[in-house]
DNA sequence: GTCCATAATTAGAATTATTCTATTTTTGTT
DNA sequence: AACAAAAATAGAATAATTCTAATTATGGAC
């Protein structure tokens, strides 16, 4: 279990991070939560056990993990930027009617030819439909 | 120029959306602006030919547009949501240095193989990267 | 170990996009 | 003209995120 921990340490050492109680406490949230969390939910699922804990500092972490490329931040819902961890190929389904979002895994994500001169870092495709449960 | 008039009420009629003078000068602006605009971007352009247009109507009536599928609502940016009447398939990229919003035309979209029972209406690729320009 | 500079964290205020509410206006029908 | 239903309106309310100014933690030099 503590292996979580030190996974966390590395990834934020590997991208230039210093890992603080905080930094890492939302690194960990992160690799052991696959659920797209929210800023807000973050904050409220670790307030319990870090009751010093702000609002600024998950939001802080948030970007500043973003920016250096350690997790990605998922646009699939106009009100809420949401987080993932998970750094393999995989897409973001959205089920219309009951909210739910799931990874869908893929080979590699899809970047269509692009006029001479521009570069693309990263991709992310968002489907959205009805999910197998929604669907019955 | 007036073509475009009778081509916002066309469409608008062909979802079932009554055209009021509002939902008519939206459509016709989105129609003849590619340019992603934001919800506030539409009503301050509007607004000086249309001084009782209210920021809620333009709100209401986006909304009933992309409910309705006429419009696509685009969520590259995590501020604001961005709008596109285009309906032909392309996928949109943001340059990660100016911002700006570009369509980059493709033969279809890209739906990945779903998981039995899965159903889906649409999907948007959102590419991040450097434009021409900045590229250089 | 203490001193210092720098970086990180914090609480709460400020900002801003969007929605909600209650009212007024418009539209279409008898 | 009278009425009901739908649409538009102004402004208040909400809520996600950022900003600000102050406090706390960290790591190196001595």
């Amino acid at each position: 279990m503590d292996g979580i921990k030190i996974l966390a340490k590395e990834r934020l050492e590997l991208h230039g991070i210093k890992p603080s109680m905080q930094r890492m406490a939302v690194m960990e949230y992160l690799i052991t939560h696959r659920t797209h969390p929210t800023a807000e939910m973050i904050f409220t699922d670790l307030y319990p056990e870090m009751p010093t804990l702000s609002k600024a500092t998950v939001y802080n972490t948030l970007n500043l993990l973003v920016e250096r490329g350690v997790v990605r931040l998922i646009t699939i819902e106009e009100k809420n930027a949401r987080y993932d961890a998970c750094m393999d190929p995989h897409i973001h389904f959205r089920c219309r009617n009951c909210g739910a979002i799931l990874d869908i895994d893929v080979e590699k994500h899809w970047i269509p030819d692009m006029p001479a001169g521009m570069s693309v870092d990263m991709s992310e495709t968002y489907c959205i439909g009805r999910c197998t449960k929604c669907n019955n």
